[in-house]
DNA sequence: CGGTAAGTTGAATCTAGTCAAGAAACGTGG
DNA sequence: CCACGTTTCTTGACTAGATTCAACTTACCG
């Protein structure tokens, strides 16, 4: 046992207060790993007795860093609910955003080769994480082998999504890139059970341009472009989403999507339709009062 | 034991064929874990006794491709000698390079998740790659669960390797792009022991633009700049970087180069000086030709 | 030696950045 | 509830930087 933990050790893993312990904010509702492969969107075949392995939960609130760049690798971190981004601070000041990782995506996975974060994440909102911490996730591959492929499959998906923003950055003009933006925002809370075609942003215009390598008047711009040509109706933080496919043919004229700007490869939720799905609502959901403006 | 690979069972890498059947090129040397760690720049202690466990090479022509987009996945693969290019070939034909993995990196990871490669690997050289079946890597982790971390290590540099691009496509201009290019390959050839100063590109403008979201004109114009300005000596594919704090200047006029756009945090390799490395030539070193041009 | 691929350079065009002003939303305190 | 200041967003005019198109040079390979 001990030995199966002894290269953590050797990164002070295994000195480190493990599980409900380490939490700031102690919640009374920890979680199983069967919680943690179903919010990964990751079917598991996992054994009931691994049920008792809990995880911590964290709290983190609007405006608030859960990690800052620098700051030593322990755990990763899943959110359950809310939205984060991760920033490089080029401490020139300038800060580059890398990501909005929200509900079920992976956070922290950048320290894990040299021992310190690379990138803070600051929460946009009231949100939940799980707090994974590594050590005490090789404690459970050890004693359930066939979970080792869980991480791995998380890291895989977390380099192909960067993958697939190097791709964005690399050959799409601002438009293209405000759109891939929207309909990967669009998928995602799709997948969430949330409607596909409404939604309001949690971020502000200066962190999308900071995201896509924009300045925050060209997102203006875009957004208002896109909004003109039909494709989507804007009203500050409000996005409707009017003809998707029309976004999709900014981005390639030839309508040719690469592997997907999609974030997983046709999860399982939120098969049922976007109608029971516009119920769903949260911080993201539509607010009303634009509603009714919208149709003046 | 079978239990320990069932899950790799599931996605079809127990039917494959493993190890040195599934080599097309036999070569008669294999690579033991050591080596491999050793390849991977990770300092492991590894159990003597793992030694026999062995990983086959193969051979890659240039211009050949290891694995292509949408190929069923069943390996990863790392670079021995040689150079390659990944690229996304978004299918309206033009094509996006991801990077140029070298000795000692990684390709295959993206395939991990959904069980396909998202990207295609050609070989600009002759290159020779040891292939890393997961199904055998999850049967040595089983063996020795103090190996897990080796792949979660990997993955986790892969990410923050392709974090910086996305950093360095949405900051900097072409110029800064190019610079920084040229110091990520100077740092790289450096670990690997030949002159950080003074090599061959193995790759074209077009891919070096591929790469860095430019066209082939905008870099050949930013390496003619550099040039001008004295922090570079070009002539076609030979590079001599005559001022490396002037190129970091380039990046970043506040000479702030964020957490590092080299590889790996100081691996131990080539602590020998720029004199002794230059006596190690390969086909990145500068043929004599060019070097008594320079000097006119 | 000639043909092809790769690289350089110039001029015109277009896209995104910059600077600047104004409008809309938000929070706070009266 | 309203007035106020602050932040966020939008829009316009101008500029800087990258792309495009094109001509030309240089290397490479039979």
């Amino acid at each position: 046992m001990t030995a199966a933990l002894s290269y953590y050790d050797a990164l002070d893993f295994g000195s480190m207060d493990q599980g409900t312990a380490s939490t700031q904010e102690h919640e009374g509702a920890n979680l199983s790993v069967r919680d943690l492969t179903r919010l990964l969107h990751i079917d598991y075949p996992v054994e009931a007795w691994l049920a008792r392995t809990a995880f911590a939960l964290r709290r983190v609130r609007e405006g608030e860093a859960l990690v800052h760049a620098g700051d030593k690798f322990h755990s990763l971190y899943v959110v359950r609910s809310g939205c984060f981004k991760t920033v490089y601070t080029d401490f020139s000041g300038s800060e580059q955003v890398l990501g909005f990782p929200m509900c079920g995506d992976l956070m922290g996975a950048d320290g894990i080769d040299c021992g310190h974060y690379s990138s803070t994440a600051v929460s946009l909102d009231t949100s939940e994480v799980v707090i994974v911490p590594l050590a005490s996730l090789a404690r459970l591959v050890y004693e359930c082998p066939s979970l080792e492929a869980l991480l791995y499959r998380v890291l895989s998906r977390e380099l192909v999504r960067v993958q697939n923003m190097a791709w964005t950055l690399g050959t799409l003009g601002a438009e293209g890139r405000v759109a891939a933006f929207l309909l990967n925002l669009s998928a995602r809370l799709g997948a969430l059970g949330y409607s596909r075609s409404s939604f309001n942003l949690r971020m502000t215009r200066q962190e999308i341009g900071s995201y896509l390598g924009l300045k925050l008047e060209t997102v203006s711009r875009a957004l208002s472009a896109l909004n003109g040509a039909g494709c989507i109706q804007v009203h500050q933080r409000s996005i409707d989403i009017v003809d998707a496919d029309a976004l999709r043919g900014v981005i390639d004229p030839a309508a040719a999507v690469p592997a997907s700007i999609a974030p997983h490869p046709a999860p399982t939720a939120a098969r049922s339709g976007d109608r029971a799905a516009r119920n769903a609502r949260s911080r993201f959901a539509s607010g009303s009062a634009w509603r009714q403006f919208a149709a003046a």
